[in-house]
RNA sequence: GCGGGCGUGGCGGAAUGGUAGACGCAACGGACUUAAAAUCCGUUUUCCCUCAAGGAAGUGCGGGUUCGAUACCCGCCGCCCGCACCA
C-alpha cells in the first residue's frame, strides 16, 4: 500500500479558508472563561514581511494555540505600526504618497501572514496611521497636558544645513548627514516633552514586580532609569589673578567623597557658562563649534576623544585652603545629566584620567585597598575604580583619612550642607521623552499656536486633526510646514488668526498604548473599562530585545499615564515578557565585493558559484538577515516551496528561541521532510494491526511521557525541547509499527498530531481527518497525560569514584540510601578503581548517584 | 566609551550543582531500486588500544569553591544587542 504524499499547497488555503469561516480565532469577552491574552509586538509596514517576522509570529501563534487547546479564552490581534520614515524615505526617493506606499504594504503583508496559517483575530485589525486611532492618541494627550505631564522645552537636535531638516542619529553618518553629505550641527528648538520622569522613581521599583520579564530586560531599564544617591554643591569661582567672581559653578557627583582628589571642573559646552564667555572668547566658540558638531548621540560623544577648552577660570577647592581647579569646557560633560558641570577626580575615573594625562593634570590617589600605604599607591594608565566587596579606605585626604567610603561620603555631604554649599540630592538618568519630530508621516500634534493666548490645545470636539493628503516633497524639510493652508487655522480661544502645530508625535507613542487598544478596537474611547477590565493586561508579550529599553519603557509609562487620566486601571502592560533573537544566514559575495543572495548561490563541485553567471562566490559570515548584504529568505519563496507548517516548524526547531537562529537550506529539508513523515506515521497507525503487548506497554509509556514533557515545555516557551520530544514519540511510533495494539498506535498518533498542531497546524487537520478523530483539532481539547504512564519504577544510577563515572546500576525507584550505599561498595568496578585505597566517604543522593570516594 | 547578553562534537543544540553530547542537521556504511530521488536500518566528541574489554582528555582561555562544576565565584578573550529622532 503506497501512501500518498502530504500536499501543503492544497492543504493550508483549505485549512485557513475553514478557520476564517468558522471564524475559529475571533475573541469576545466571556466571563465565564480564563482570559489569555497574547500579544508580539506588531510589525512596521516596509514592504515584506521577513524571516524575523515568521520566527515571531509563529511563538506567538503556538502560544496562543496552545493556550486555546487548554480552554482559555484567547486573544491574539495584529496590527501595524504604521507611521514613520521610512514611508516618506519613499516619498522623496520614488514619488510615492507615504499614504499609499503604507496601505499597500500593508495588503501585502497581511497576505503574507495569512499565508503562514495564524490563529488571529484579524476582525481587530489596527493601522496606527489610520485617524480612528490616532484621534485617541490626540485626545490622550490633552489629558495628559491637563494632568501637568506634557511640558514644552528647548532641546539640541542634528540640524542638516544643507537639506533644511532634522536629522535621526541613525541618518547622520560620520558627522554628515546621509543624503545631503553636509556637516551636521546640533540645534536648539523647542519641542514637546512628555514627563516620564515624573514616575523615575515608580518605574524602577515596579521592575521588581515584574518577575516574568527577563532578568536582563530588568537589568537594562534599571541602568536605564540610573537612579544615583549623590550631591549637587557649588564651587566659588575666581579669575587668573585670584579675584573672586560673583557667579558659582554648581556640579553634581556620586563621588563627593574623593573631593580632596579633584584636580579640575569640567563643564558641558552647552552649558550656560560656556555660552555667555563664548561670546568674547573665539577659541571657545570655535570649540563649542567643534563639539556641536558631534551630533546628539550619546555613543558619539561618549567614543570620542576627550578633549578640552580651558576656560581660563578656577574652582576654589572647598576643603583645601588655597587650591584652586581650572575650569574647562569639556565634550564629554553631558548638559542633560546632573548639573550639566562636574568635578574631574583623575585617580578613580577612567574619562577624567584621560582628560587629566592629556592636559597634565595633577592625579592624586584618594582612595585605597586597605592596607595600602598611602605614600606608595599610585594610579598608572589605568584609574582604581573599586568594586563591589572591595575593603578600601580613603588616604591623602585630611579629614577623610582612613574612613571607609560610605562614611566618607556621609561626612563631606554633613560639613557641606553646615557649611551651605550644597546638599544630598537623588539624580535619575531617565531624561523626559521628547515627541515631537519634524516630519509629515506621523500624528500631528493637536495644538493651536495663538499670537495672543499663546499655546492652546485643539478642542476635543475638533478631533482628530487630521494629516493632509496633499503634500509635497520636493521641497526639503517638513511638508506640513509648506502647506499652502493646512497650518493657517482659527484660535479656538479668541477666533484670531493662528497657527497650528506642525510637528508629529515620535512613533513610539503608536506603539505605546496599542496593546490597550487591541481590547476594544473600533470603540469611541481609546479602550472600554470593560474590554480592558477584561483583557489587560498582555499575558504573553513577544517582541525582540533590541526594544527592551525604549518600547517597554515608554509603554510601562503609559500605561500610568493613561491610568492617572482615567483610561486604563493598570500599571503594568506585559505580565510576561518574552525576547525572542535574530534569524541569521550565511552570506555571499563575488571576488569584487558585490553581495549575492542565497537564493543565487548554488554549490558546484564543492565551490560555490552564482546560479545564473556562473561566477565564484565567496562564503562570508553568518549574520543578521539584511537587505544591505542580501543573506535574505523570503518567506514567501519558503511558503511557495514546502508550506507554511515547515517554515514554522524549523523556526521553532533545534535553536532556543531567545538565542539567534540560522536559516539553513538543509534545516528547511529536514522539517519538510518531518512533516512528510508525520503524515506517513499517522496513515499507517489509521490502518495500524499488531499483537505485541510489551511493544504497547512501551509505545503507550512514550505517547504519555511524550504529553508530559511536551506539555510542560510548551508552556515555558522551550519550543526546541518540545520539539524534541515530539520527534522522540515519533521515533517511538516508528518503532512499534506492526507489532502495537492498534488502539496503543492510534492513542499514540493522536497524542503526535495534537502536540504539534500548535507548530503545524494544517498537517495538524489534515492528519486528524486521515485518522478518523471526530471534529478539528481545532477544537480539540489538549489532551491529559497519565500519571500512572509516566513514572518509571526502575532507574538508572550512575557509579562514581572520586567523582568519575565508572559504573551505572539498575534499581527500583526510591531505594533507600543505605541500601544504594552498600550495593554500590562491593561493586567490581568500584573495586578495581580504588586500586586498594580505603573509602572515605560515599554520597548517595537518591535515584541520581553515587560517588566513593577514597 | 557606557550598559546588557552569549560562548558545549563537523553544525544547531540537550543537560542549570549529580551519567556531558537527548533530539535534529550533515557525513559515512547498508537495505530497497535497472538507476536516481524518496524511504527504511545502522555508525558518528577526540585520542590511546588490531578488535573487544578498558583507559585518558574534553563544555572559549586561566584560576578558585565543592565528594562532584557546562551550571557557582574571580580574572581574561571573542562575538552580539542597546545608547534616547530607525522601527
Amino acid at each position: 500500500m503506497s501512501i500518498e504524499r502530504y500536499n501543503p499547497r492544497e492543504a493550508e488555503p483549505r485549512w485557513q479558508a475553514y478557520w476564517t469561516e468558522n471564524r475559529s480565532f475571533e475573541a469576545a469577552e466571556d466571563a465565564a472563561r480564563p482570559k489569555y491574552y497574547v500579544l508580539e509586538m506588531f510589525p512596521y509596514p516596509s514592504g515584506r514581511i521577513h524571516m524575523g517576522h515568521v520566527r515571531n509570529y509563529t511563538m506567538g501563534d503556538v502560544i496562543a494555540r496552545f493556550r486555546r487547546a487548554l480552554g482559555y479564552n484567547v486573544l491574539h490581534p495584529m496590527g501595524w505600526d504604521a507611521f514613520g520614515m521610512p514611508a516618506e524615505n519613499a516619498a522623496i526617493e520614488r514619488g510615492v504618497h507615504p499614504k499609499s506606499w503604507t496601505y499597500e504594504n500593508i495588503a501585502t503583508m497581511k497576505r503574507q501572514l495569512k499565508s503562514m496559517g495564524l490563529a488571529l483575530d484579524w476582525s481587530r485589525e489596527i493601522a496606527t496611521c489610520d485617524p480612528s486611532y490616532y484621534r485617541h492618541e490626540q485626545a490622550m494627550f490633552i489629558d495628559f497636558m491637563e494632568k501637568g505631564l506634557v511640558e514644552r522645552k528647548v532641546s539640541m537636535v542634528n540640524w542638516d544645513p544643507v537639506d533644511h531638516t532634522v536629522l535621526a542619529n541613525e541618518q547622520v553618518i560620520e558627522g554628515r548627514g546621509w543624503r545631503s553629505g553636509a556637516l551636521v550641527e546640533k540645534r536648539e528648538l523647542a519641542q514637546w516633552f512628555l514627563k516620564i520622569t515624573a514616575y523615575s522613581d515608580e518605574l524602577l521599583s515596579a521592575l521588581d514586580g515584574l518577575d516574568k520579564w527577563p532578568e536582563k530586560v530588568r537589568l537594562m531599564q534599571k541602568n536605564w532609569i540610573g537612579r544615583s544617591e549623590g550631591m549637587r554643591f557649588s564651587f566659588a569661582l575666581e579669575d587668573a589673578q585670584g579675584k573672586l567672581l560673583n557667579e558659582k559653578l554648581t556640579v553634581y557627583t556620586t563621588r563627593h567623597d574623593t573631593i580632596f582628589g579633584a584636580s579640575f571642573c569640567a563643564i558641558s559646552a552647552d552649558h550656560d557658562l560656556a555660552k555667555r564667555l563664548s561670546g568674547s572668547d573665539q577659541g571657545l566658540d570655535a570649540f563649542r563649534r567643534e563639539v556641536a558638531a558631534l551630533g546628539t548621540s550619546e555613543e558619539t560623544i561618549e567614543r570620542a576623544e576627550k578633549k578640552g577648552y580651558d576656560l581660563g577660570l578656577y574652582a576654589r577647592h572647598p576643603f583645601r585652603e588655597g587650591v584652586r581647579l581650572p575650569v574647562y569646557a569639556a565634550n564629554f560633560v553631558l548638559m542633560g545629566y546632573g548639573e550639566g558641570a562636574i568635578f574631574g577626580c583623575p585617580a578613580h575615573d577612567q574619562r577624567d584620567l584621560d582628560f587629566a594625562r592629556k592636559y597634565g593634570l595633577p592625579v592624586i590617589p584618594v582612595v585605597a585597598p586597605r592596607g595600602t600605604d598611602a605614600a606608595d599607591f599610585m594610579v598608572g594608565a589605568e584609574a582604581f575604580v573599586e568594586k563591589e566587596g572591595d575593603n578600601t579606605v580613603l588616604i591623602n585626604s585630611d579629614f577623610l583619612n582612613g574612613m571607609g567610603v560610605p562614611q566618607a561620603k556621609a561626612e563631606i555631604a554633613t560639613r557641606m550642607e553646615a557649611m551651605g554649599i550644597g546638599e544630598r540630592k537623588v539624580n535619575f538618568r531617565l531624561r523626559d521623552w521628547g515627541v515631537s519630530r519634524q516630519r509629515y508621516w506621523g500624528c500631528p500634534i493637536p495644538i493651536i499656536h495663538c499670537a495672543s493666548c499663546g499655546i492652546v490645545p485643539v478642542p476635543k470636539a475638533q478631533l482628530p486633526v487630521t494629516l493632509p493628503d496633499d503634500v509635497s516633497f520636493d521641497k526639503p524639510g517638513n511638508p506640513l510646514e509648506h502647506h499652502p493652508a493646512w497650518k493657517h487655522v482659527d484660535c479656538p480661544a479668541c477666533g484670531k488668526a493662528a497657527r497650528r502645530e506642525t510637528d508629529t508625535f515620535d512613533t513610539f507613542i503608536d506603539s505605546s498604548w496599542y496593546y490597550a487598544r487591541f481590547c476594544s478596537p473600533h470603540a469611541d474611547v481609546p479602550v472600554t473599562e470593560e474590554a480592558a477590565k477584561y483583557w489587560m493586561g498582555v499575558d504573553q508579550y513577544i517582541g525582540g530585545v533590541e526594544h527592551a529599553i525604549l518600547h517597554l519603557l515608554y509603554s510601562r509609562f503609559y500605561a500610568r499615564a493613561m491610568t492617572a487620566t482615567g483610561h486604563l486601571a493598570i500599571k503594568e502592560p506585559f505580565d510576561s515578557l518574552f525576547t525572542q533573537g535574530m534569524v541569521i544566514h550565511e552570506t555571499f559575495r563575488t571576488l569584487t565585493g558585490e553581495w549575492v543572495l542565497p537564493a543565487d548561490a548554488v554549490q558546484q563541485d564543492g565551490k560555490w558559484v552564482h546560479a545564473k553567471t556562473g561566477e565564484a562566490l565567496e562564503v562570508g559570515g553568518v549574520e543578521k538577515m539584511s537587505k544591505s548584504k542580501k543573506n535574505v529568505v523570503d518567506p514567501d519563496d519558503i511558503i511557495a516551496r514546502y508550506g507554511a507548517d515547515t517554515a514554522r516548524w524549523f523556526m521553532l526547531s533545534d535553536t532556543p528561541p531567545e538565542r539567534d537562529i540560522e536559516w539553513t537550506e538543509s534545516g528547511a529539508e529536514g522539517a519538510w521532510r518531518f512533516t512528510q513523515r508525520v503524515w506517513r506515521l499517522v496513515n499507517e497507525a489509521a490502518t495500524a494491526s499488531g499483537s505485541d503487548p510489551a511493544a504497547s506497554l512501551e509505545l503507550c509509556r512514550a505517547a504519555h511521557k511524550a504529553l508530559q514533557a511536551v506539555t510542560e515545555d510548551l508552556s515555558a516557551l522551550r519550543f526546541n525541547r518540545a520539539i524534541a520530544r515530539i520527534y522522540e514519540l515519533a521515533n517511538a511510533l516508528n518503532a512499534a509499527h506492526g507489532k502495537a495494539e492498534p488502539a496503543a498506535v492510534r492513542e499514540a498518533a493522536s497524542f503526535l498530531i495534537l502536540m504539534s498542531a500548535p507548530m503545524m497546524p494544517h498537517l495538524a487537520e489534515e492528519c486528524w481527518q486521515a485518522l478518523g478523530a471526530k471534529g478539528h483539532v481545532v477544537d480539540t481539547p489538549w489532551p491529559k497525560a497519565d500519571p500512572a504512564l509516566v513514572v518509571d519504577d526502575e532507574v538508572t544510577i550512575a557509579v562514581q569514584v572520586n567523582g568519575k563515572r565508572r559504573d551505572e546500576i539498575r534499581i527500583a525507584k526510591g531505594t533507600p540510601a543505605a541500601e544504594v550505599e552498600a550495593k554500590v561498595r562491593g561493586l567490581e568496578s568500584v573495586v578495581r578503581s580504588l586500586e586498594g585505597r580505603p573509602i572515605k566517604k560515599v554520597i548517595v543522593v537518591p535515584d541520581r548517584i553515587a560517588n566513593i570516594v577514597g
